[in-house]
DNA sequence: GACCTGCTGCGGTATG
């Protein structure tokens, strides 16, 4: 066994003892380097390749013999649900070796963690969080609790690739070397990366190319899947005489019967991306069982549901005793071991590569067994109602895109940036509290100089410190020597046990109109005066923004209905899927995983696109509006939006484009002639982008650092904007009329 | 028509 020579006796012992018959090729590959060497190491694998103990076995073996007090290994998890796993796995191991294994996250027993910080040894299980409250509430003890660490353990990497959570992170790492004067080294675990470069930014922004990356070797994808296709019925009116209103039937009913029928008696993971969706599609599934006088086996899982009903659910499916399906959101998608799982089901074409492949990892963990995944597409009728870009197929074009960029291997690299500004925020509030007052230059040097915030520039960071210390915001206030302490509201703020997560739950906008609350939305695009949504079944026209007060004044757009496209999305679609869907459009194949009804829609939707002539036009006439097609991500499309609103169209960004309203084609034309000829800056648009904050403390950045930081994120977009708005223009031209068919 | 993630310290009372 190689490797296996090199690790400490009682480890060797230990493996004899768990029955294992030797090591995997990531673990025997893993050990040489991290037993030889103090660099830092990026190990990436499929789930249950053994990443966990890839990179355990050896760390514990160098630490086994440490005779001096001192914590020595720092492990990081997103979840704490994970940390409770993992623990288990390797408390029973940390035993024999003499090393104490604290769990510390919110619900962990607070005894160890009392024993722990009287007498710091062996390994802790953390969560950011948890690390963030040591530095406001026992700063005193960190020096001495972390002072001794030889390696820093991060789980999930690519959880923290993107996004704010993965910024404070890097913050909170970059403290502990600041407040101890050592740098231990740093071990990421992943089994999804799609940038090993960013990650290894990550790990190491001042010498990434010292990180070693430990891959598994690419054995061929052994997958069984299928795409199957699924068409609303027409759009009636349920029958109101006799009292009695009968539901129409949906897809989603068919949907429910094939999965009855297929899931039954096994162990299942079902993502139907919305809370709606999971509790609709197990409300079905338990009906179909109670009508077949069979055991219910189908539950839902996701955010809003107890931790009492989800963890009930989670054991249920680890024991593998009984039948079991859990219906879920993106709770199921990460981390915990769920054991013997058959197969994976999804609700809709996936939107995301690296959440698809996360998901499949869920499955086909037993050896041998291949992963099993289908994916239920539902495609609107075209009778009545419907629009040339329900005529497209799009859902049926994006699953096949997505199969084809798996069996790629292609994963999204991660969307960084996200978050600068609160991330500063935050850490400089904490910093505060942590050393009882700081310089300016010292917030700079610990934060960004050669922290994790380097695009923070010198002029935007004072610019930020001024915006705190503002006397309307009161975060912060300098002292008559310099130091910079934290004002009332500074004071208030992380004295509030809501301080510790850099993440706000759910922040909704109220949509007025007039004096009258219409409601609550969840806004994740951009948007300005002139934006375009849909809320209770009616379209709206933003009158008027206030970022602070998250309200949105609307007034009526049209009379009439939603909208018939797919409607603004959600988390935006990658450049590279969106450029797949165009290739799909573009060949011939018809592949052996599609069902008959979805070959049938993949067939529409290319017939359709040749008809509209996409080929060779970025434009697409529907009624008064004008489809604009750029086969780009959410990101570009984005940007374009914000460019012909700066030429005064109304927009609405979707995911095949941009949507101009009340636009005719000949003035679509001539807005993209504009941008073209304008090639307008960064700073000309961001003028334009009304919700610029976009996360927990945003709120309290001066609007011109927000700005200026949206410009820094947006200009390889912008860039690209003029060439972009050229080629739209140059093709434009009216959709022929349609003759379409309906299955 | 989004989804997910996290949480200290203290004083009171009950229990073994």
């Amino acid at each position: 066994m190689q490797g296996f020579d090199r690790l400490h006796r009682e480890v060797q012992r230990w493996i004899r003892d768990e029955g294992w018959t030797g090591l995997r090729p990531i673990q025997s590959r893993a050990i040489d380097t991290v037993l030889g060497g103090e660099t830092d190491v990026i190990i990436s694998a499929a789930t249950a390749a053994g990443k966990t103990e890839a990179a355990f076995l050896p760390l514990l073996s160098r630490v086994a013999e440490r005779e001096d007090e001192g914590l020595s290994i720092l492990y990081v998890s997103p979840l704490k649900a994970l940390i409770n796993d993992q623990h288990r796995r390797l408390d029973g191991l940390c035993e024999r070796l003499g090393l104490p294994a604290v769990r510390w996250h919110g619900d962990a027993p607070a005894g160890p963690k009392q024993r722990l910080l009287k007498t710091p040894a062996g390994v802790v299980f953390i969560t950011p969080e948890s690390i963030e409250a040591l530095f406001l509430r026992r700063s005193a003890e960190v020096p001495r609790l972390f002072g001794r660490i030889d390696a820093v353990v991060i789980d999930e990497l690519h959880a923290f690739l993107q996004g704010p959570r993965g910024l404070h992170l890097a913050c909170l790492l970059r403290r502990i070397e600041l407040a101890t004067g050592q740098r231990p080294r740093r071990i990421g675990l992943s089994a999804t990366l799609g940038d090993p470069v960013a990650a290894s930014i990550w790990m190491n922004p001042t010498a990434p190319e010292r990180v070693v990356l430990i891959e598994d070797a690419a054995a061929a994808i052994n997958i069984h899947l299928q795409i199957r296709g699924y068409l609303e019925p027409n759009e009636t009116c349920a029958s109101r005489d006799g009292g009695e209103v009968e539901e129409p039937r949906t897809a989603l009913d068919d949907i429910a019967d094939h999965a009855f029928g297929v899931l039954r008696g096994d162990n299942h993971l079902f993502f139907a991306s919305s809370r709606r969706n999971v509790e609709a599609l197990a409300d079905g599934l338990r009906l179909r069982s109670e009508a077949a006088a069979v055991p219910n086996e189908f539950f839902p899982h996701h955010g809003s549901l107890s931790r009492e009903l989800r963890e009930t659910l989670e054991s249920r499916l680890k024991a593998a005793a009984l039948p079991t399906t859990a219906v879920a959101t993106t709770t199921l998608e990460l981390g915990i071991d769920l054991g013997g799982v058959k197969s994976v089901a999804q609700l809709g074409a996936p939107r995301s590569l690296a959440s698809l492949r996360q998901r499949l990892g869920r499955s086909g963990r037993r050896k041998g067994a291949p992963a099993i995944l289908r994916v239920y597409v539902r495609e609107r009728s075209l009778v009545g109602a419907a629009g040339p870009l329900d005529a497209l197929r799009p859902e049926t074009i994006r699953a096949v895109a997505a199969v084809r960029l798996l069996l790629q291997r292609y994963v999204e690299p991660p969307r960084s940036g996200v978050g600068l500004a609160t991330v500063a925020i935050h850490q400089i509030l904490s910093l505060i509290v942590e050393r009882g007052g700081v310089s300016a230059g010292g917030l700079f040097n610990a934060l960004c100089g050669a922290g994790p915030l380097v695009n923070l520039d010198r002029d935007l960071f004072l610019a930020l410190l001024r915006g705190m210390g503002d006397p309307a915001v009161r975060l912060i206030e300098q002292a008559p020597d310099g130091q910079i302490m934290l004002g009332e509201l500074g004071e208030r703020l992380t004295s509030n046990r809501e301080f510790y997560a850099i993440f706000d739950t759910d922040e909704e906008w109220t949509l007025r109109h007039g004096v009258r609350a219409l409601g609550q939305i969840p806004i994740s695009n951009v948007l300005f005066v002139g934006s375009v949504l849909a809320f209770a079944g009616r379209r709206w026209r933003v009158t008027g923004v206030d970022d602070r007060a998250k309200v949105l004044n609307v007034e009526p757009h049209r009379a009439g209905r939603l909208p018939l496209f797919e409607r603004q999305s959600v988390e935006p679609l990658g450049d590279r899927l969106a450029q797949e869907m165009r290739s799909v459009y573009l060949s011939q194949d018809l592949p052996a995983y599609a069902d008959p009804a979805a070959t049938a829609l993949l067939q529409e939707g290319r017939d359709a696109f040749a008809a509209y002539d996409l080929m060779r036009h970025a434009v697409l006439a529907d009624g008064p509006d004008t489809h604009l097609l750029l086969w780009r991500g959410g990101a570009m499309n984005s940007v374009m939006a914000v460019a012909l609103r700066a030429m005064g169209a109304e927009t609405e960004v979707h995911d095949l484009g941009v949507t101009l309203a009340q636009t005719v084609p000949d003035r679509a034309r001539a807005l993209l002639e504009s941008v073209a000829a304008q090639s307008p800056s960064v700073s000309d648009l961001s003028g334009y982008v009304a919700n610029l904050s976009e996360a927990k403390f945003d709120a309290y950045a001066p609007p011109d650092v927000l700005r200026r930081l949206w410009e820094i994120r947006h200009g390889a977009s912008v860039a690209e904007l003029s060439k972009l708005a050229a080629g739209a223009a140059h093709a434009i031209d009216m959709a022929p009329p349609l003759h379409l068919h309906s299955t």
